[in-house]
DNA sequence: TCGTCTGATATCTATAGGCGTATGGATCGT
DNA sequence: ACGATCCATACGCCTATAGATATCAGACGA
């Protein structure tokens, strides 16, 4: 493929030709002289390799190469124009994509209310959201097949990847309406000593699963999973079923069920939402997340 | 709509580079030292207003904004090269739209084989054809909704069209084999001035008919019409239910039909089949039809 | 036949842009 | 720590081309 050199100024001053069919008033619609207007021309029909317009007698016309340039140069001047400023929007951030990996359990908590935001904000970007835990997400952000990653329990230490914590939940005890401890307005970890919880599998989120066993190690006892659910819905459900109990970030009191009460636990706990992205992204699409979910909270 | 001026060559440089990835190899492949190409992109990023490609520790790769670029840059460069294709298939006539205009009753004579010659040379030209009569041929011509005319007994006398004589057919006599002309091998006219003659209408071919009318008349005699038909096919068939008689040009020997006859007239008749453009006209289609009707014959 | 209109040509200037070579600076691997 | 790799920068050169003005040539109409 060899490059046809030809400057767009070229291909612009012969639509307006071919639109006024008359050298004076075109070169006036360009804003310049009559002369430099025919050599642009000529230089065009140079390269094209033949006349574009007869002008014979006075009378310019289309010639049946010039009707078939036409066409083409309305399409290269459009798509160029189209495209750039397409270009600079992206370079702007006032569209493009932006390719989001979230944390199953932030479904209930800092997502929606982020991508309702953030879409309000700039209406022209796509959003691309993919559930995956912690670990995977560090990849993809690594390997560029996510830009923003949404997670719980930032881990530290990295130096190639950034993060911003977004929210801090406590932590609430789930428990069947039923149970003693529903009585009381706050639940002391070490009640639950006995119970067997309801959690997600570990692999579904070793960050969270981990603080949880962490927060029941604290308290003095190992936690006993009864039983798993792989949504947080589910674990509510298990739980209203009298499958067990469990411990979970506050943004499960979303998940309104007849039976499910849920208390606070002492002592007082919190888990970290972070934001993740790569350090020197330039995107700036990932700085207006940022910026839409930082100051907000 | 102002110009978004920006070098091809920049574009192209850029391609080429979001393939490579890699300055140093894009360059060798653009035939250039490497910090010319370093300048290519600048400009080009300087005209957007963006980072095209992010060039961190020596690893290159494409930003949002020059991924959306691309796709672009891509469709303009290819659009451009097609469409100079194109133009210049057209200038050369290997491609493009050719109107012709022609007499009906060179449907059975020049058109047939006129038309597949050219479409076999010129595979990627459209041909239009239209069935008129000379004078609005004449007409079309002038307005330019024809560009080439096929027409017997070219007018003389016209400075804006041109004509050049394709063919020179004879007369024959058409007959019902039962007639007492037909045993002989060529009749003259004035055996024919008792006969009815079968003929299309005068206004579907003035300058054929009055022709004809002229051939009785240097015979000594006024052709009397007894039947008009509007296909050489039907005028055929009537002379050979008995309607009549006829002379038409000898390409309608093609039509063969039990119980018609075709004989010589005496004396030998011709009339001129002529093809006729406009003066001047440069598109190279119609030369390559003037060629390709023209030495043929 | 003579203005008038239209486009082509000639000539000149300024500038932008492309290219090359030489060099600097950062990063990475050994 | 050092060399290799890779991209950026800094010059300098040169060409192409856009632009302007002045002028010419042909066509057309009054």
């Amino acid at each position: 493929m060899d490059r046809p050199e030809l400057p767009i100024s070229q291909l612009h001053a012969f639509t307006v030709l071919a639109e006024e069919l008359h050298f004076g008033r075109a070169a006036a619609r360009l804003g310049i002289a009559q002369p430099p207007l025919s050599q642009q021309i000529r230089r065009l029909e140079t390269t094209v390799g033949h006349r574009l317009l007869s002008r014979d007698s006075g009378r310019v016309a289309l010639t049946p190469a010039g009707r078939e340039l036409l066409p083409v140069a309305r399409r290269v001047l459009g798509g160029l124009a189209d495209g750039l400023a397409a270009a600079r929007a992206v370079g702007e951030g006032r569209a493009g994509r932006l390719r989001i990996g979230f944390a199953a359990s932030l479904a209930l908590t800092v997502l929606p209310g982020l991508l309702r935001e953030f879409r309000d904000r700039y209406p022209g970007v796509l959003l691309d959201i993919a559930e995956m835990t912690t670990g995977p997400q560090l990849d993809a952000l690594r390997e560029g097949s996510i830009d923003v990653g949404l997670l719980r329990e930032p881990p530290g230490g990295l130096t190639d990847l950034l993060f911003a914590t977004v929210d801090e939940e406590r932590f609430v005890a789930v428990l069947p309406s039923s149970h003693p401890l529903a009585a009381r307005s706050s639940v002391p970890m070490e009640a639950l000593a006995a119970e067997g919880f309801v959690l997600l599998p570990r692999d579904q989120g070793p960050g969270l699963f981990d603080r949880i066993a962490g927060l029941c190690a604290a308290a003095g006892f190992t936690m006993r999973v009864s039983q798993h659910a792989v949504e947080w819905l589910t674990v509510c459900a298990l739980v209203g079923a009298g499958l067990g109990v469990s411990v979970a970030p506050a943004g499960i009191e979303r998940v309104r069920l007849d039976g499910v009460a849920f208390r606070a636990v002492e002592p007082t706990a919190r888990t970290r939402v972070a934001v993740a992205w790569r350090a020197g992204d330039e995107n700036p699409l990932v700085a207006r997340l940022l910026s839409a979910v930082g100051p907000t909270r």
